[in-house]
DNA sequence: AATAATACGGAACGAACGTTCCATTTAAAG
DNA sequence: CTTTAAATGGAACGTTCGTTCCGTATTATT
């Protein structure tokens, strides 16, 4: 019948995946992608339809690849505190040592695209939802354990540390001083105690 | 001599100011611009250079008309808890009114411009530097007077208060549920006291 | 009133944008 | 081996981009 690929078709979206995630939707143009992704610009638009169907995929592919790992690694974690603790750690370390700033891909969709794009608005926003019922049902059971402070509601804890992690990937935008991250990471984390 | 000019420089820049804080940089053209300041092609390119010096000229704005009298009011701020609190209380009233959800410009250019734009990210970060010193020296005082935990320094309880906010104004790009940003700033908050 | 300097509106520029099309190459199925 | 559907590379599409240029209108000065 027809030819082969040529190509990975997982690995040339991973590709985009990191050319969005580096320098947005808008200023990623089709020829980043075609020089990037390293195919021809037919077998781009055979393969993914147009910039805007391959950015939704991207972005689709960032929640299964990095965010729903870590949320069920969250659920099945023996030490939540120490996992909260380490996922802080991790993204203070992606901060350091990402020399181009990449932050978040979710955040960053949701700053420029969110507010002028629905589709997209969408799923950053179940993204959103399925963190911070991941991260409450944690604290629920660290609160149980007496690791976490009950002046507070798992909810509003929950809500309170996802909002703090979306601050560092604002943070590591401008800055990449390391006590900067250690000084709001303390902070935060002091805040769930007590 | 000349002709006068009949528009307001200053309420054009303003005009600009928020046309790019909405939509951000690449996403608003020159067509954009002419049409959202009622001017014209030559006289916008006469007054203002070329777009990116708009832009930076917007951004600068930014910061006069809207961080500089903040921090200055914190400065002078009679009750510093109570201010703290009402800029909290501000940046959410801002998300749950503002139909459009343009954030923070700063914010906003932060995460489209700063990794990629020196003279922007020289910008953003030199009102970073500016926003932290003056929280600092806020929260340094409250905590003489008793209101805020000593456990931590003045210096990393203003980097928590500032990246707190930052996260709000990423938040507010998804959100706009009246207690998610309830909750995230009574956590916050308490994060200051004991 | 004449002069001179500037603002203005609009046409036009080349470049880059996202996208489509087509002739060619490829390889699985018959 | 022939057939055939798909993958490929590259040219080309119309559109929009940011920017420049120019003829005209305007007004403070002489």
């Amino acid at each position: 019948m027809a030819r082969t690929k040529l190509f990975d078709e997982a690995l040339i979206l991973d590709k985009a995946m990191n050319l969005f995630w580096e320098k947005g939707y808008n200023a990623t143009s089709a020829q980043d992608l075609v020089d990037g992704l390293n195919i021809s610009r037919s077998s781009l638009y055979d393969t993914f339809g147009d910039k805007h169907s391959l950015f939704v995929k991207a972005l689709k592919r960032y929640r299964q690849e990095r965010v729903d790992p870590v949320l069920n690694g969250l659920d099945s974690a023996g030490d939540v505190e120490q996992y909260i603790r380490d996922v802080f750690v991790a993204v203070k370390d992606e901060a350091l040592n990402d020399a181009c700033s990449k932050g978040c891909f979710m955040v960053n969709s949701a700053v420029e695209m969110a507010p002028v794009d629905p589709e997209i608005a969408s799923i950053v926003h179940a993204i959103m939802i399925d963190t911070e019922s991941a991260v409450a049902k944690a604290i629920e059971k660290g609160q149980k354990q007496g690791l976490f402070t009950t002046s507070h509601s798992a909810q509003s804890l929950a809500r309170f540390i996802f909002n703090a992690i979306n601050g560092l990937r604002v943070t590591v935008k401008f800055d990449t001083d390391k006590r900067m991250f250690d000084d709001i990471v303390d902070v935060s984390l002091a805040a769930l105690k007590v």
